[in-house]
DNA sequence: CGCTGTTTACAGATTC
DNA sequence: GAATCTGTAAACAGCG
């Protein structure tokens, strides 16, 4: 059964207002796509001059597009949700909605705008409008919110997604239940899937090389070790980071389907969708009627991509000879149907709780991006939150040296000239984007207040967090309550 | 007992 | 087609 019923980090009424993203919209209109503009920041510049040179440049960012199939039907983005790609969209300055307060995911239901989701593709794509060959694909995919949608797997490799939870944990170390924590809580696909995948998390800790285990203090509680990003490989992850991974057309959550196929009674109370008025009423007849219209036209939105085409609805679980795990993921589905499993365990421990209070909702794609593009992300800053430490941070073989201003806008064009002088040519934006994202804090509360400091000084917070690491968590703990 | 972590094996997808 | 990457599955051991 499902246990993360507790999984509801947020507090109610979290919502994300929908006149933020109206506002977030209208700024992002002040800025242009040339960069230009002084507020453009130096990010956006490079990014702009070099779109025309390189479509690898973005390719990361078009892999938002891949699994697009869940469509929203949603008017065009010169309507409400104005698309901006160097925008602001502080979506992340609300604590997000609770991914499980009233999860459309179970039901099929329209995909919300925003959270972590693909809108900011949608930007991208509008701005790429303006830029002719860039868009490979040709399509204009809707949203796909992650966080809120169960049918659709995230199309990130593992050693992404946890590189993502260790950069939302904010901290330089990271326990594998709070990797769980934060997938789940942001991945609504693997709140429903079978926990399999935390074998592959595992695995791919374990395995991969840019994961270091480090051990827990013999006074520290808690089962299990922290895990952390090896700058040393951080790079080559990072540029892994987005990398586009073809992935079945839309793979439908089994074990989610199989509760749906046994009917309502059999859907947690935590996937109920309570808005409406619905409040208790899990998947009723009309909730799958939206999820067959979801499907059908998920179905026929995938008509564009052959790619898609193949990917059907209900059962259509890796379907052909493509998808990965096809045969032995057979039998699993059917073990699966015959005992959802769940993890009994409330993944967290007590103690990890508190750990996870930087988890919560902190992901946010659009301002990711927006970050990443307006150079609010740099190299040089190594980003307050940043768990590579900054003096460690290499980019193929570059050593990128903090520099003192505090901002990174003209910095970071600097920092990325540099790079490339003297890396020679083959640094690409890719790496400098993706390096970017994940020296990147998700933007949200800590945008104001104290964090002002924070965020704005050179101060390593990693240091930091290792001194109070050092000190004793108690230091940690209060350090993190200022974030 | 359940979680964590390691290891092995295999297969599909991607890249060169 | 080989190499590599990624995902999946499974077995096993250690630990709390």
């Amino acid at each position: 059964m499902l246990s993360l019923s507790c999984a509801d980090p947020w507090p109610e009424g979290s919502v994300v207002l929908e006149e933020e993203v109206v506002t977030a919209a209208a700024q992002s209109e002040e800025l242009d796509l040339e960069g230009s503009s002084a507020s453009a920041s130096c990010c956006s510049n490079v990014s702009s001059v070099n779109l025309d040179d390189s479509l690898t440049s973005l390719q990361w960012l078009q892999e938002f597009s891949i699994l697009n199939a869940s469509v929203t039907h949603q008017a065009p983005p010169s309507t409400h949700h104005q698309p901006h790609f160097f925008g602001h969209q502080r979506l992340g300055s609300e604590a997000p909605a609770s991914p499980l307060a009233g999860d459309p995911a179970s039901m099929g239901m329209p995909l919300t705008p925003g959270k972590p989701t693909a809108a900011a593709y949608s930007r991208m794509q509008q701005s790429l409008t303006a830029l002719p060959g860039l868009v490979a694909h040709g399509h204009c995919p809707d949203e796909v919110d992650y966080k809120t949608n169960a049918h659709i797997k995230p199309p990130y490799s593992y050693a992404t997604l946890i590189c993502m939870a260790m950069q939302a944990s904010k901290k330089t170390k990271i326990t594998l239940s709070c990797i769980y924590k934060w997938i789940t809580d942001n991945f609504c696909y693997f709140r429903h899937a079978d926990p399999t995948w935390q074998n592959s998390i595992r695995h791919n800790l374990s395995l991969n090389k840019c994961f270091i285990k480090v051990p827990r203090q013999k006074d520290e509680p808690g089962k299990g070790g922290f895990w952390k990003i090896d700058p040393q490989y951080a790079e080559r992850l990072l540029n892994g980071a987005y990398k586009k991974r073809r992935m079945p057309p839309v793979q439908i959550n089994p074990a989610l389907q199989n509760r749906l196929k046994a009917g309502p009674q059999l859907i947690p109370r935590s996937l109920c969708n309570t808005t409406g008025g619905q409040s208790g009423l899990c998947v009723n007849p009309e909730a799958q009627q939206l999820l067959m219209e979801f499907e059908e036209a998920t179905g026929a939105d995938q008509n564009w991509d052959p790619r898609l085409a193949e990917g059907t609805m209900l059962g259509a679980w890796p379907v052909g000879k493509g998808g990965p795990g096809h045969k032995r993921k057979l039998a699993s589905r059917t073990a699966m149907a015959k005992a959802p499993r769940r993890s009994s365990s409330p993944l967290l421990s007590l103690d990890e709780h508190r750990e996870l209070g930087s988890l919560k909702g902190n992901f946010d794609w659009d301002a990711l991006l927006d970050s990443a593009l307006n150079g609010e992300l740099s190299l040089d800053e190594g980003g307050p939150l940043s768990p590579i430490p900054q003096e460690d941070l290499m980019v193929r073989g570059t050593h990128i040296c903090p520099l003192e201003a505090p901002t990174g806008t003209a910095d970071s064009s600097h920092v990325l000239a540099e790079t490339q002088r003297s890396s020679g040519t083959d640094f690409d934006e890719e790496t400098f984007l993706a390096t970017a994202f994940l020296q990147s804090p998700w933007s949200e509360e800590e945008d104001q207040g104290p964090t002002n400091f924070l965020c704005s000084s050179t101060v390593n917070l990693d240091q930091l967090f290792d001194l109070g690491d050092s000190l004793g968590g108690d230091l940690s703990s209060k350090i993190e309550c200022l974030l």
